[in-house]
DNA sequence: GGTAACGTAGTAATGAAGTGA
DNA sequence: ATCACTTCATTACTACGTTAC
């Protein structure tokens, strides 16, 4: 599904853009340096969730406060056991977002480019690091795509026969030297494989495996229970 | 359980007592702010960001937080619809950053006390791993184990699963008992261990959190810029 | 009809960036 | 600085069900 990961939206996020330029935000470098940032609030009302109207705010990355963290949950413990949390993730707040308003302030240049830390985390639990970079991967253009259903020769069913025989799965490595020798490529070997295997499932595995196995177990049980009454729910 | 192996020292939080700043460290805002901080350090590395002595400073929200712990432990049911994810950042922070205080600070001298999530790493409300083992490196000759997908009979999958539901994080020596018990390599389970946590997750916490909201409003981006050309690494 | 190729979901394994001892 | 481990993102392969040659 969702592929577009890449080229999706130009749209704002600007992640796209090399720099992160941030347009404007409400998360103030003179904020967060207050000594009382990230001091638990006693007084929680306001810290109301909003939505993510802010915004902007938010970089592009992400949010917020970074390391606070806090979570909250947990207190926890470390290790020992357990660890916990992770994840945890109170979340909630959005709030990096924080409050609207509030000037800016000063701040050095309140043009300039803060880092990305600054601004966001990537998911909560992690400063972020902006964006990264990958290669394209070769698209595999081909333009048709289609269908072909080849028909393999006597000569190469019989190899992967054999392969077969030997392995129900192939390796990268082995796969690709077969589909040389073969003169097919990856793909179809993989193909071949994977369908030998269904059809190989379908003819025997099921027949006796499986429900076999369940039933022998009283594991197999399709008929009605008839229930009392009680509730289940 | 327990956990606690720490709470008792480390914490005094306070995150306001002054005679604990920061000892000796090179963390100091002004070099943080610059904009240059934070990327990567090919640069130079002027500062350093480990600053472990904060420690003290740990972030106020999390042994403030408490909340009790109690109950996250997550092992079992964790979040579910709560929020899950994002976390970002808690709370806490966001409402203190929301509200900001009256301040005087902006950026005040080096000497002053920075306020604790200025010290605070992102793993800092959660365990880290405790002590280790360090082994020799074990040269890693095998040259080729590539990658290949090993497929986790059912018993092996029923134990991992009965341990993850014990603990999400697996300790070393557990690990590696698990993974003589069932033929497995440590890597392996660390692996599976990796992705059962990013699977639920995902599952749950995605959902209805914060990330989804975000995304919504195309703020949530952390696609890979993908770069076409030039290094293939 | 058999089966090559596809679509979808699930999930090992990798890699990058970050943290901590 | 090194090493082990984290999260997150991605890739590559799997099983299964379908489609269509």
């Amino acid at each position: 599904m969702e592929e577009q990961r890449d080229q999706g939206e130009e749209d704002s996020v600007s992640l796209a853009s090399p720099q992160h330029a941030h347009r404007n935000t409400n998360f103030f470098i003179d904020n967060i340096l207050r000594p009382d940032f990230g001091c638990r609030r006693e007084r929680g009302a306001r810290a109301s969730v909003r939505s993510v109207s802010a915004r902007r705010a938010l970089c592009p990355g992400s949010s917020s406060s970074s390391s606070s963290s806090s979570g909250s949950s947990t207190g926890s413990s470390p290790v020992s056991g357990r660890v916990p949390e992770a994840e945890r993730g109170s979340t909630e707040s959005s709030s990096a977002l924080s409050s609207p308003g509030e000037g800016e302030s000063s701040s050095p240049g309140k043009d300039s480019l803060w880092p990305a830390w600054v601004y966001c985390t990537r998911y909560s639990d992690r400063p972020s690091s902006g964006p990264r970079t990958r290669k394209l991967k070769k698209q595999h253009c081909s333009s048709e795509d289609k269908r072909g259903r080849t028909a393999f020769t006597a000569e190469q069913l019989q190899r992967l026969k054999t392969e077969f025989q030997e392995s129900r799965y192939i390796a990268e490595q082995r796969r690709r030297a077969l589909a040389l020798e073969l003169g097919l490529n990856d793909a179809q070997i993989k193909v071949w494989f994977q369908n030998k295997r269904a059809k190989l499932k379908k003819a025997s595995g099921f027949k006796n495996g499986l429900a076999m196995q369940l039933m022998a177990q009283g594991l197999y049980n399709h008929s009605t229970n008839t229930v009392q009454e009680q509730d289940r729910h």
